[in-house]
DNA sequence: CTAGTTATTAGACATCAAGTTGATTATCTT
DNA sequence: AAGATAATCAACTTGATGTCTAATAACTAG
């Protein structure tokens, strides 16, 4: 049976993946095309739809990897008690964990995160994040009958809120430890963000 | 003077506008294309030219009178106090004007904020919220002294977390009225996310 | 190391959308 | 009603897309 691929596969995918990064860095994902991709990762153009049927097939499969990886690290944090997550214990060594992962694969998550790009995909990232991190976690301790609000805005408030938070952090070149980010969410959504703003 | 556009200009810019909207719902912003627009607009390809550079263009055109229809509505609510913003008051009062918005231009804003489209878009409408609907109004009430985290993160939480409501409830259909929404925004970012999912 | 397999290449090709242009027609404004 | 200007039609260039074939290069398994 056959478990590796072909290395020349593996160097192409990933001379196509380097240029996919550093094109979207320098113009934008709507504005790079297949020849951009075939030229600046040295490769035919034909060679590149023998692998990915457009672009946005390249996307999608990059995004999954991601979300692999995301995932992975994740089942690393495996038995939790209820006491660690009310007072934020655990919550902050996942986002840690998940901060340290964007650190590490900077180019490629900054280049995928923040910079303009398609939002179907933000959407996708923002489900699986809060898929993750939240509903796995938090959904045993959420009473329906307790809610305020909606659980979808809920949902859509909180998963929002700290996507929102990572792109910034992004953006600004991730000049906070993934300590110092985990910290600031907790703030924000343990005290509530006009507690955090020092409002009240 | 010549206050008014010519007649045909005034046809001509709606009709594109329509065509836009129903495209943007029917296959996505990325997907449509002039010839498309031309065709649904039922007017001749070259004529779409003589008014926008390209599509990216007629979507900044669009988002733009978006966005002077949303300040101009902001304007209207003139002096505010003090103890109505820190009761929640005014600000719920500005939310609700801004669903009412939404809602009366459902097929527009739908069309714009909650399908797969352009995401600076998105991040340019995120920022011109949180500038009418925050800056303004609480900026004054903030000590930067008393911030428990960065102001920028503060920012984004809160812009993205609205943002994020706002497309989950375009998303569903507007199914609640401007005022349950302005109240469930109300409690999420007064009290807190977690006070608002019941857990403590 | 070899043989057979498979990825990559070069180049050509048809297709389609994007913009542009010039001459003509239709419609507006005053 | 006359002059201005918007819209049309058709044609054309350019550039990206996706597909394909024959030839070559690189890999893997034995």
């Amino acid at each position: 049976m056959n478990f590796s691929e072909d290395r020349r596969i593996t160097r192409t995918k990933a001379a196509i993946r380097e240029a996919l990064v550093s094109l979207i860095e320098e113009k934008g994902f709507e504005a790079l095309t297949v020849k951009d991709i075939a030229i600046k990762a040295n490769i035919n153009r034909g060679t590149f739809y023998l692998h990915y049927k457009d672009k946005y097939d390249l996307l999608d499969q990059t995004l999954e990897d991601i979300a692999r990886d995301i995932e992975s690290i994740l089942l690393e944090i495996t038995n939790l008690s209820v006491a660690d997550f009310i007072n934020g214990q655990t919550p902050s060594a996942i986002i840690i964990k998940v901060f340290e992962y964007f650190n590490a694969n900077a180019s490629l998550t900054q280049a995928i995160l923040a910079t303009k790009g398609n939002y179907a995909l933000q959407n996708r990232i923002k489900k699986i994040m809060w898929h993750n991190l939240f509903e796995k976690n938090y959904a045993p301790f959420i009473k329906k009958e307790n809610l305020l609000v909606p659980s979808e805005y809920l949902t859509s408030y909180i998963a929002s809120a700290h996507f929102g938070v990572v792109q910034e952090w992004l953006e600004n070149g991730c000049r906070e430890t993934p300590e110092e980010m985990a910290k600031i969410l907790s703030n924000l959504t343990f005290r509530g963000p006009l507690t955090a703003a020092g409002i009240r």
